[in-house]
DNA sequence: TGCCAATGTTAACACCGTTAACTTGAGACA
DNA sequence: TGTCTCAAGTTAACGGTGTTAACATTGGCA
């Protein structure tokens, strides 16, 4: 089906691009599927044919942030095991602090309950399991304690998450320290 | 005033209350104030009277969690520096996982931006004081490595907040093991 | 006692998500 | 080539929201 003046022919695509954009500016709550289908020309309904409800294109948003997230901590460099665990966290934190609103959507529980959307639990695990595997070749490499592989992990992740969601909300005190506040922490954690 | 059939006399508490019991039950997406109004029995221009707007009602309730919050690490007992470390920090999550909703607004973001309720980030740093009175006995004590001050208070609350909110919106994997894991991560960071 | 300010009221505006019922038109098939 | 189907649009409408303006009530003070 091609674009005339009555089909649109890429309202799918263009409704998630004009939503991503909305979320960066103003955040998940001022995402208004009318306001969307007003600035793409379309009517609001129409949108109905493309996604089940609002909910559905937020999920969408937060697995493309998944997808995303899951690329940049691919693109560290895995070649030395401790450089590397060092390079994801730093990666994790970056992501979040270039996307905060992103972030907070992915990991916003209230907006977005999960069980609801499977692809986007899929797309959460994927990520997952960059910084998993990351863990298990530093403990391998003997530069972490050899405690259980989830342990461990379940403590990386609440680390940088933790970290990530409360410098995007400001929470820190004296934040001008923050870009200094991730490769302390993470060397912390590695040295003592 | 007292309370006539026209001047209810205590609209403020009550209001708060019927938004509390919401938030618990269902998350404050859910919170409604013409719904509040109407099962309060009161039009609900006349919540307007009480609160400026529905930000500022959440924003109160978020004041309220903070400081329940506060009490309960001020709860914790600090006669032994190395136990009130792990004991705040289960405290902490503790507290995450008694009132998910509330801590989720507590710590949104989206929905109470910093800076516009100057009492509410305040509250938030009374609660944070809490926990970084704690690091620094247990620094003097030598329980923990001589960093710097924030940086060990910013990487403690890190980490619970991390746990917390990963715990709360079910990000774990397997997270039949919760229990322990808290006081598997306080210790494994205590011990290097 | 009379007035005022606090605290209620109703009506209305401009949004929102969502559904039902209808229309358009592109592409497949006889 | 003509027809028919069905995906993908349309308008109209329902019930909900936060919020404001204008008006009503009434408790407590001068």
């Amino acid at each position: 089906m091609a674009r005339t003046a009555y089909h649109h022919g890429d309202l799918h695509q263009q409704a998630h691009d004009q939503a991503l954009a909305v979320l960066r500016l103003e955040g998940d709550g001022a995402i208004s599927l009318r306001a969307i289908a007003k600035q793409i020309g379309v009517s609001a309904p129409a949108l109905y044919r493309h996604y089940a409800d609002r909910e559905s294109l937020l999920a969408e948003l937060a697995i493309s942030g998944f997808a995303a997230l899951r690329q940049q901590l691919l693109s560290v460099d895995q070649h030395a095991p401790r450089a590397a665990l060092i390079g994801i966290g730093l990666a994790y934190v970056a992501f979040a602090q270039s996307e905060p609103n992103l972030y907070r959507l992915m990991f916003g529980g209230r907006v977005l309950p999960k069980g609801a959307h499977p692809r986007l639990d899929q797309a959460g695990l994927d990520a997952f399991n960059v910084l998993q595997d990351t863990i298990a070749r530093g403990q391998r490499a003997g530069y972490l304690k050899p405690a259980p592989l989830a342990l461990m992990t379940a403590t990386a992740w609440s680390l940088v998450h933790g970290l990530s969601q409360l410098t995007i909300d400001g929470h820190l005190p004296n934040a001008d320290a923050e870009p200094q506040l991730a490769e302390g922490i993470t060397s912390l954690l590695l040295e003592g």
